[in-house]
DNA sequence: GGATACAACGAAAACGTTTTCGTGTTAATA
DNA sequence: TATTAACACGAAAACGTTTTCGTTGTATCC
C-alpha cells in the first residue's frame, strides 16, 4: 500500500515548519492568510488527509466504539446493529463489530483484547448470566477502569453501567390491547418453566391489557413446560379455535421450525398471529396478526450508542450516571434526543 | 477513562530502560532470563497491554479491515457479514463496519474517510453501477493507491481487484437439478426486463439442468415485465398447478409482500417453493421446496476476507493478482483454505 | 527612541511503541 | 595478557500528529 503524504512532506516542500502546516490546515488564526492559502492548496492538490493512527495516539481517542453481540443473523440483533451503526455514523464515530456466538469465553476474550486503546467505549449484548460472579467479571472490570460501557437488550444488575432494555410490560400491554381492539384476538402465552423477571413483567402487561379491555383472564392461556407438552397444548388450542395469536418467551418457534411436529404449517394454515423475540424469522411479514420487537431494535441501538458516545466524550469521568432506559415506544425514533 | 500502564511506567519502576521492557515482553533473546521474568511478572501484575494506537502508528498497520455494505437487515448481507467477522477473528483481525444504505454517495464518503490509516483493507458490497465512470471512481482510486480491496457479491469490471461472486449458472443448475430429482418440480423464472449478465447465466444454468434431466424447456416458464403483469402470469400458473417453484431475479417478492395482491398467501397455501436472492425473508424455513443463496454467504464473506488480509499482510505490493472467485459450493466451508 | 503589543512562525515535547545501533561487562581464546 | 566474541542492556530515532512556548519582526504608543 502506497504511503500517504504527511505534514512533514508538505512542510519540506513549502519551506515551512510542520507545526505551521498543522495549524494552517486547522485554520488557526495564528497563521497568515497567505500562508494558509498556500498550504491548503498544496494539501488539497496532493489529497492530504491526517493519518488516523497518529491522530489517535496523540488524542488518546479512536472515535470508534466496539460492539459485541452474539450474532447478526437473528433479525433482532441485526436491527440493533443497524441502529448502532447509523447513529454512530451521524456522530462521526466508527463501529468495530465483534461476534461472540454462543460463547461467553469469546465475549470475555474480545472485551480483553479491545480494552487497550482500540476503541473508546463498548456496547455489548452480553451472554453473561446475571448473578454469576465470574461470569460478569469482565464487565465489572471495564466499569472499574472507567471504560464507557452500555449494556444492550439485557440487564446485569451487578454491573454498574447504563443499560438499554425493553419495557416488556408496556410493550406486551400495547400489543395485546391492539390485537384485542382490531381482531378481538385470544392470545396464548408460552412461558419458560422458571419465571424470570421478564416473564413476570410480560404476564403483568398481558393481564393489564385484558383488564382494560374488560376481558376475563383465562389461566389456561398461559402455558409452560417442555417443548413436547407445549406443542400439544398449543395444537389443541389452535385446532379448537380457542386462540389466534401465539406469544412465546421461549425458543418455541425456533425449535418448532426444526422439528417434525409440523406446527408451523398449522400456524400458517390457520393464520395464527405470532410474537417472537430475538428469533430471526419475520412472521409478521406473512401473518397480519403477528408482532415482533424488531421495530424497537434500531431505536434501542441508537439510544445505547448515544450514551456510550456521550461517556466517551467527557474528559473527566464525573460521577457517572447509570441510567436504565426502558424502551416502549418508537415514536421518538428521530436521532436527535 | 483511566489511563493504562505503559512501558515507561514499568521501566521507571523496575529501573530499566523502555527498550529493555519492550524486548523482555516480546521474549527477545537479547534480555537475560532474570530480567525477563521480573519484567513479565510486573507486567502481568499490573495487567499491562500494549497500547494499540501506538503499535498501529509504529507498524503502520491497524489489523483491521473495513467492511462496507448496504445494510445488515437483508439476510444475505447478514450472512456475508457473519462470514467476514468470523474469518477475520480467526486471523486476529478486527472488522470496522459501515453501512451505505442505498446511497452511493455515502459509500464514497466512507471510502474516503477510511482510507487514511483507519484500516488495512476494504471488503465492499458496492452500490456503484458497473460501467458508469464517475460511479466507480472511488474504487479505482483505492486500487490506484494500492489499498487492498476485495469486491464482494458483485462484479465491477473496470475495477482491477479481487472479486468474490456467486457462480450463478452452476448454482441454479444445482438447485433445479435437485428440485427436479426430489420433487419433479416445475420451476418458474422471473427475469428483469433487460437481461443482465447474471440473468443470462441463470437461464443458461436453468436450461442445462432441464436438459440433463431430459425435460423439455418451456418458454412460458420464463417471464418478465412489470410487477402487475408478472403477478398475473404467476398467479395463473400457480392456480393451474403448472408450476410449484418460483425463482426471481427481481425484487418481486419484496414488492409482493408489501402489496395488496396477496400472492404471498397463495404461495403458502399451495406450498410453492421460492428462491430468493438478497431478499431477507427466509421462505426456506417454512416452504420445503424453497432455496436461497444464504448458505453461500458465510463462505463468500470468509473468502473475501481471506484475500483482503493476504493483500494487507504482504509488505511490498508485488504484482497483485486479481482473482475472480466464483462460489458454487459450500463444501469447503472450513476456514483453512 | 524605547517600551509594548501583536502577528506570524519555528522548535520541541508529547502520545507509546518498536527497533537499530552503540556500549560496557564478562568469558573464552590465542 | 591482549583480542575477540558473546551477552545484556541503554540511548535514541522513528511513526505522524497536536500543542505549548519561545522567538523573531514589525507596528504602535507615550
Amino acid at each position: 500500500m502506497k504511503r500517504h503524504i504527511t505534514l512533514k512532506h508538505i512542510a519540506k516542500e513549502l519551506g515551512v515548519s510542520i507545526g505551521t502546516v498543522s495549524k494552517a490546515l486547522k485554520n488557526s488564526g495564528e497563521i497568515s492568510k497567505d500562508t494558509k492559502d498556500k498550504i491548503k492548496a498544496f494539501a488539497k492538490l496532493y489529497n492530504y488527509k491526517p493519518n488516523n493512527m497518529a491522530v489517535n495516539l496523540k488524542s488518546q481517542k479512536t472515535n470508534t466504539i466496539g460492539v459485541i453481540m452474539p450474532n447478526v443473523l437473528d433479525y433482532f440483533y441485526a436491527t440493533l446493529l443497524s441502529g448502532i451503526v447509523k447513529f454512530a455514523d451521524q456522530c462521526s464515530y466508527k463501529v468495530l463489530l465483534c461476534l461472540s456466538g454462543d460463547s461467553l469465553d469469546k465475549e470475555i476474550a474480545v472485551v480483553q483484547s479491545l480494552s487497550n486503546g482500540s476503541i473508546d467505549g463498548f456496547v455489548v449484548v452480553s451472554l453473561a448470566a446475571d448473578g454469576e460472579k465470574e461470569s460478569i467479571a469482565h464487565l465489572k472490570e471495564l466499569t472499574k477502569q472507567q471504560m464507557p460501557l452500555v449494556l444492550l437488550a439485557q440487564e446485569r444488575h451487578e454491573v454498574l453501567c447504563t443499560t438499554v432494555i425493553l419495557d416488556y410490560e408496556k410493550i406486551i400491554f400495547l400489543f395485546v390491547t391492539d390485537l384485542v381492539a382490531k381482531c378481538n384476538s385470544k392470545v396464548l402465552l408460552i412461558m419458560p418453566e422458571v419465571l424470570t423477571p421478564i416473564s413476570v413483567a410480560v404476564i403483568k402487561g398481558y393481564k393489564k391489557a385484558l383488564n382494560v379491555a374488560g376481558i376475563p383472564f383465562e389461566s389456561s392461556f398461559v402455558i409452560s413446560g417442555n417443548y413436547k407438552l407445549v406443542t400439544e397444548k398449543t395444537r389443541a388450542l389452535i385446532e379448537s379455535n380457542k386462540i389466534d395469536v401465539l406469544f412465546s418467551l421461549t425458543n418455541f418457534f425456533k425449535v418448532s421450525r426444526n422439528s417434525e411436529s409440523a406446527i408451523v404449517p398449522l400456524i400458517f394454515k390457520k393464520e395464527i398471529g405470532v410474537f417472537t423475540f430475538v428469533d430471526g424469522i419475520l412472521y409478521e411479514e406473512f401473518l397480519t396478526k403477528s408482532k415482533s420487537i424488531a421495530p424497537y431494535g434500531a431505536h434501542m441501538g441508537a439510544q445505547a450508542t448515544k450514551r456510550v458516545i456521550a461517556k466517551a466524550k467527557q474528559k473527566e469521568v464525573e460521577d457517572s450516571v447509570f441510567e436504565k432506559i426502558a424502551i416502549s415506544s418508537i415514536s421518538d425514533l428521530n436521532i436527535e434526543n
